[in-house]
DNA sequence: TTAGGGTTAG
């Protein structure tokens, strides 16, 4: 075990005043590197170099692993494979690295291969980013295993890998596993809070985030803005504006930070509270706006029926596509760039005010801009058309989707058949829509009130028999939550 | 060499 490490050390302290000095130069050089392509040149003068002592060699490949880490991932990886006796703080910066790029199970194999060779030996860091990992892609199985070696590891006191615990296990949707790590926590700071807090939101226990949040008070912990935005995001949830409005307050009292996303999460909670006002008030005095605060409020006029709102606001994004910030002394300045989040806003406005040519237009744009079409967004221009009675046009457009369209989208068509009273489209609609959902009486129901608006009453009473049949358990037919039969 | 855990829009 302590081969690698000590062996390192002994060849440092061993090194001479000339061979420190070039240790020292070849450091300065990578510290002061202004790209890749100079740190290739390093790297290669390095492996030229065959008087190089051991201990230079690891010390020096693992400074431009750092560097590489963050701009050339797959570079870093490569290198780590290239230094003689790498260091724990050599795996957790690669497994760091690729945490940063899209996911990847990269720092789980690294994880694995840690375990395999027994050295280095795993920390704090190593555990915290490999289960960072599994609750990035989410890998419940492997997140598992690196639990165990928690506990193996004598490492699961640690308040980082516990609460890197809690948020995988909350994550993966486990939130009584996550809540068993909270209550095991001796001792629980704001982060431990928040994700505890966040993880019942995020899986729609919205009056257990509240209590916690409560208790979390009572306990002497102060909230920050983190878990502020967890807190709103479960008002918004429960349509609780009485204490969304008091956490709003609260913000202001406790001289919180009013961030970005504290500002984006009120939006949100207002707008779906009903206080559309109130939510563009909010959004209006925000000194920047990011796609996902632009987004907010688009979706929030649109759910309110306010389609003039909602466009006029997706204008004045595209306007306003350069926001600057400053971090420190340097100003950056990034666009704002729609997203697909933010197409759902603007097309669903379009279908809500009747907006057909806007509506088209749109998706014409979003085609253009790159954004591939995903179901939510053909239900919208289904929709579209749908509500403005263009029933040809609706079943032309789902007939093109290069994806199968899903029952909501057949549902969305056979309502408005009904409501045309159009019963041989309506007719094609249900079989499409029956062969993929057999079990949902709401689909029968649908079918037979398509019969009864143009008086066919015996296919209606048909499809009432068979839906009453499987009612009787002979077919399975399940009940959607909102007709369900009383008992 | 000196890194880490929690948040937001459909």
């Amino acid at each position: 075990m302590e081969m690698g490490y000590g062996k390192d050390l002994y060849e440092r302290l061993n090194l001479d005043e000339e061979e420190l000095a070039e240790e020292e130069r070849l450091a300065s050089l990578i510290k002061k590197c202004p790209n890749m392509r100079v740190l290739n040149q390093i790297h290669a003068h390095i492996l030229t170099h065959p008087n190089i002592p051991l201990s230079t060699l690891s010390f020096t490949l693992s400074k431009i692993l750092c560097f590489a880490a963050y701009r050339n991932i797959h570079y870093a990886r490569t290198l780590l494979s290239q230094i003689p006796y790498p260091t724990i703080f050599a795996y957790n910066t690669v497994m760091r690295g690729f945490l940063s790029q899209s996911p990847s199970p990269e720092p789980i194999f690294l994880f694995k291969k840690l375990v395999r060779k027994k050295f280095p030996m795993s920390n704090t860091f190593t555990l915290a980013f490999v289960l960072k990992c599994c609750s990035i892609l989410p890998a419940f199985e492997e997140g598992k295993q690196v639990h165990k070696h928690v506990i193996a590891s004598g490492l699961g006191e640690n308040l980082f890998v516990q609460t890197s615990l809690l948020n995988f296990y909350t994550k993966c949707d486990e939130v009584e596993l996550g809540r068993k790590v909270f209550d095991e926590m001796r001792e629980r700071n704001v982060v431990a809070w928040s994700a505890m807090i966040g993880g019942y939101a995020k899986v729609g226990l919205v009056n257990e985030a509240l209590e916690l949040f409560r208790e979390m008070q009572k306990g002497g912990v102060e909230p920050d803005e983190v878990t502020m935005v967890s807190v709103i995001s479960a008002c918004a949830m429960t349509g609780a504006l009485g204490l969304g409005k008091w956490l709003h307050t609260f913000i202001g009292k406790k001289g919180i930070k009013n961030d970005l996303e504290v500002s984006t999460a009120l939006v949100n909670m207002y707008a779906k509270c009903g206080c559309i006002e109130k939510a563009h008030e909010v959004f209006e005095a925000m000194p920047v706006k990011d796609a996902k605060a632009w987004s907010s409020m688009i979706v929030g006029f649109a759910i309110h029926g306010l389609a003039k709102e909602a466009i006029e606001t997706f204008a004045k994004m595209e306007e306003a596509k350069v926001i600057k910030f400053t971090v420190l002394v340097y100003e950056w300045q990034a666009k704002v760039e729609p997203n697909h989040v933010t197409l759902i806003g603007v097309l669903s406005a379009c279908a809500h005010g009747g907006l057909v040519v806007e509506g088209r237009k749109y998706w014409s744009t979003m085609l253009e801009s790159g954004i591939e079409p995903s179901m939510e967004h053909y239900g919208c221009m289904v929709d579209l058309f749908c509500r403005a009675n263009q029933i040809e046009e609706a079943y032309e457009f789902v007939k093109s989707m290069p994806i199968a369209p899903n029952p909501a989208i057949w549902r969305t068509m056979l309502v408005s058949c009904k409501k045309n009273k159009m019963l041989d489209k309506g007719e094609i609609v249900a079989d499409h829509l029956l062969q993929l959902e057999p079990l949902n009486a709401e689909n029968y129901i649908l079918l037979s009130s398509l019969y009864a608006s143009g008086s066919h009453w015996v296919k209606m009473s048909i499809v009432r028999r068979q839906m009453k049949e499987g009612n009787q358990g002979r077919s399975r037919l399940q009940f959607h939550r909102n007709q369900r039969p009383r008992a």
